[in-house]
DNA sequence: CTTATATATGAACACATATTCATATATTAA
DNA sequence: TTAATATATGAATATGTGTTCATATATAAG
């Protein structure tokens, strides 16, 4: 399923949604073109600190940006990426009451 | 999408497939029950270093076990672990050459 | 019982990294 | 040009964590 050579880049991956910040900000933008200040006033975050994290984001291919002027207008990359944060959530969301006996 | 109650589960769980040696622990018994001890042979790993891992994919579910004799087998939960890391192999394959172009 | 095998676990260390602070770069307006 | 605004970046630090080693637990056989 995984060679070798894309095993740590599939790691870089879901590791920089390991983050709690990363994925709110990742979710900030998930449906709609936001700029970096206004990721970093919704969710009350530095500007500094969301600059940072959308540069790691960006570097995965996980968002995409444009300038628009003074700003910077970041948004998830494609429905690839809401497809595996959707499906995450419909893991996470799984109540295992007996830890399903399958 | 995403509660707050939920976030940390999520990122949590994305955290656990940040880690190549975890992602190699968790393809080797995607397709089939394989024990501690095959695994760890066949990925050139301690047994310790296997355990430790295999506890912590064991918490958020993504792999069950159960005890056969003397061993402890060891599997993906369920398809839907298959499906994230699939819908991720694939955004990571994506090369994006127009990607660069701007 | 003892012995062997398989797995789990606690502690310690080494390394990675999220965050803050200060500063640099880029664009627009005056 | 200078000033203001928006974003990016480098350094330092504090916290987190992957790995190793030693040891504990559990099952099976003698």
């Amino acid at each position: 399923m995984v060679d070798d050579g894309h095993l740590s880049a599939l790691a870089d991956t879901f590791r920089l949604l390991g983050d709690t910040t990363r994925l709110r900000i990742l979710l900030c933008c998930l449906s709609r073109p936001v700029a970096v200040g206004a990721i970093a006033a919704e969710l009350d975050l530095s500007q500094s600190l969301v600059s940072h994290h959308l540069r790691l984001l960006r570097a995965a291919r996980l968002v995409r940006h444009q300038r628009q002027g003074k700003s910077m207008i970041y948004q998830a990359a494609d429905d690839h990426v809401r497809t595996v944060l959707q499906d995450m959530v419909e893991h996470v969301g799984e109540i295992a009451p007996d830890e399903h006996a399958r």
